[in-house]
DNA sequence: CGCCTGGTTCGACGTGTGTCAACATAGACG
DNA sequence: CGTCTATGTTGACACACGTCGAACCAGGCG
């Protein structure tokens, strides 16, 4: 099954991060712009999202199984479907190894993000 | 009236900010720091409320009238609600002089996002 | 093959959220 | 003081979202 659709955030070609907008303080954001953007931070904008998306990208390696990290609070259908959502906003990928499935964070992701939040001066 | 009381999101003190947690990557987040930081992404999370924070951001002098921002293709209510949210999530401070309201960023809130984002070898 | 464990999908339900029209408030200006 | 412009507030409504239990797929193992 391949990866449910990503969602062309931005051009993650290894190291070179091609952002999907400039920072928010550079210019004022078009509406496709803001669309855009406005998924990544919608993803990470429930705790329980975020949660997960911090147990994986602090976890060794990088990755981790689900078993790991669905400890927050929820049931874990709905461990589930915030993974889910979290992949569709292309800020995870998910692969299968034999009995268990680990969840993989985007650095690139992160990097664009980050670059949206620069500060002009602190740049 | 005042400011319809800001969230504690983090301890601003000029140029030293306090951020509400550690970066993403350092370690899992509690349900405690994901529950804070997950409202300042939540607010971010609309197209609207972006492009509203953007456009003040990226304004001449960090701060914008509504006037100015408001043709972002919803009623003039609805950008009222939208600034309104930001200003709870701590984002956006308002202050009116004379016939005009003028909003401004919180620049240290925009460097604690950044830092929860940054990536530890990008560091 | 049958079963057990790990994980996802489905269906349903309650709450939250974005939106607008209508009304209310704050200054400016005559 | 009355009125006009600029914003904010209220009430209502539709839709999206988070959550769960139950049913369903995928591998490993006896």
């Amino acid at each position: 099954m391949s990866n449910t659709k990503v969602l062309p955030l931005l051009e993650a070609d290894g190291r070179g991060v091609t952002p999907c907008c400039p920072p928010l303080t550079e210019r004022p954001m078009t509406a496709e712009e803001a669309e855009t953007a406005a998924r990544m931070f919608k993803a990470l904008g429930d705790p329980v999202r975020l949660r997960l998306f911090s147990a994986v990208a602090s976890h060794e390696g990088g990755e981790a199984c689900v078993c790991d990290i669905s400890d927050v609070g929820v049931s874990q259908p709905t461990v589930s479907h915030h993974l889910k959502k979290l992949k569709e906003a292309g800020l995870l990928t998910s692969e299968r190894r034999g009995t268990w499935v680990y969840y993989r964070v985007e650095p690139s992701v992160l990097a664009a993000m980050g670059k949206l939040l620069a500060l002009p001066a602190a740049a």
